[in-house]
RNA sequence: GUGAGAUUAGCUCAGCUGGUUAGAGCACUGGUUUGUGGUGCCGGGGGUCGCGGGUUCGAAUCCCGUAUCUCACCCCA
């Protein structure tokens, strides 16, 4: 038999369905509501694309890309994560150049050869905003509150934890005070933290490790270096997220895997899925653009890992709904289909080709969750109605086929 | 990439220290004497016990390998 790749899976059963179906139709709305127009953007780009956004330095592009050459010779990959991609349609589009603010929404698969487990596959999918020109710090607390309304319309709880960055001015100079800490503490750190001091020392504060974390509680905060620019645009998000009654935490140590961010980092996280607990992260951009050969312009943006939100996604409860038709005899049968066909322009109607007993079809009928079973028998034949019971309130009547 | 646990009917699982026709519940399907479901009764179909080797007179059961799943690490949404 052959199986799904490893990772990969179908979507087929109604409840799945309907979860996803619900997320998105209510994680779209809000969207628009916010101004952000829909845009799509090919599940295959570039390799190059990734390299120089995400950064060579993540394990994203490291070791996780489903990446190979095409029978043109080019080198492609599947799309780990969705930013890239609609910031490359920005810059190839003119955007950034025509100026402005432009705010994108997006959803659908993307790739990561990693090992699956609970809220991990390899093929995943995100919603994601990514909003233009706009430098204002407004606009991350906007992003926020958009993630936060989506939330809270799906029934979903979360807290919310908070980061700066810093920027190209105060960054490098806090990560060389970072790196000097870490020497100073080389040989009591982990195995995995001394590789993390070359490759990207500030994913050191993110260590799971308890004998680490215990060490980096006297590291040097970047929330104490940040720049004056950083430092205002940061207290001013706590503000404004006070003023809406948003919680958070402030979190020195998070951090964000992705080299593209700084200043303004946030991720929700939630209790209740297990250890990958973080179902939706973002942060301002404001460098990416002109990294990947556009014209300077800010930017900011958020993603939600859709699989691990779906499960705790309360749906309200299914009812009876729409129409079973079946026959008792034989002859009837041309006379249902017609009959239910008509009704299928209107309602969700199950039609049963054969002939049945009546208790066949109210058993049929319950099974497939009907509202009402509809019956010809020999007595609606001769006399031309329907017998049809609802099953809900359990009232049964003759209805003359004409009026019906 | 690392570690732990799992894999027996469509689903959830049982199967004792290897022993002959591999079970249950649910689901499916048929019937239930004259037309009433979700909640009666009786019957039926359905499994190369993940796959490949090995040990043995004999393997679902023991050993090795492999695939997949689950959870965790790593990483990230």
């Amino acid at each position: 038999m052959i199986r799904s790749l490893r990772g990969m899976n179908d979507i087929l059963e109604e409840e799945q369905y309907r979860r996803f179906n619900h997320f998105h139709n209510v994680a779209c709305h809000v969207a628009m509501r916010y101004g952000f127009h829909y845009i799509e953007t090919p599940l295959l780009e570039e390799t190059a694309l990734f390299k120089r956004s995400v950064g060579e330095s993540s394990d994203i592009v490291g070791k996780e890309m489903y990446q190979f050459t095409d029978k043109g010779g080019n080198d492609i990959c599947l799309r780990p994560e969705g930013t890239a991609g609609v910031v490359r349609a920005f810059i190839q589009h003119k955007y950034d150049k025509k100026g402005g603010i432009h705010r994108f929404f997006y959803h659908g698969p993307m790739f990561r050869y990693e090992r699956p487990q609970k809220g991990r596959l390899r093929e995943f999918h995100q919603f994601g905003v990514e909003s233009f020109g706009l430098a204002s710090v407004y606009e991350d607390a906007s992003l926020i509150m958009m993630v936060s309304d989506i939330f809270n319309a799906l029934g979903i709880g979360y807290t919310l934890q908070l980061n700066s960055l810093g920027c190209h001015e105060c960054m490098p100079p806090y990560r060389e005070k970072l790196i000097a800490f870490i020497e100073q503490h080389a040989d009591t750190i982990c195995g995995d933290c001394q590789r993390r001091k070359a490759t990207n020392p500030i994913r050191v504060l993110d260590c799971k490790n308890s004998a680490c974390q215990a060490i980096y509680a006297h590291a040097p905060k970047l929330m104490d270096h940040l720049c004056t620019s950083c430092n205002t645009d940061f207290t001013t998000l706590t503000l404004l997220l006070d003023k809406e009654h948003i919680a958070y935490t402030i979190d020195t140590h998070l951090v964000r895997g992705l080299d593209y961010y700084s200043k303004t980092a946030f991720e929700f996280i939630s209790n209740d899925i297990g250890a990958q607990s973080a179902i939706a992260g973002g942060g301002r951009y404001d460098r990416l653009i002109e990294f990947l050969d556009g014209k300077p312009t800010p930017a900011v943006g958020f993603a939600i890992g859709v699989e691990r939100l779906l499960e705790l996604i309360k749906l309200p409860q299914q009812e009876r709904e729409g129409y079973y038709f079946g026959a008792m005899d034989h002859e009837a049968l041309p006379l249902l289909l017609q009959l239910g066909q008509r009704k299928r322009r209107s309602e969700k109607t199950i039609i049963e080709y054969s002939a049945k007993s009546l208790k066949a079809h109210l058993k049929n009928a319950d099974r497939v969750y009907a509202r009402y079973c509809v019956v010809i028998g020999a007595n609606e034949l001769k006399e031309n109605t329907l017998w049809v019971k609802d099953l809900v309130n359990k009232k049964e009547q003759h209805i003359p086929v004409d009026s019906f």
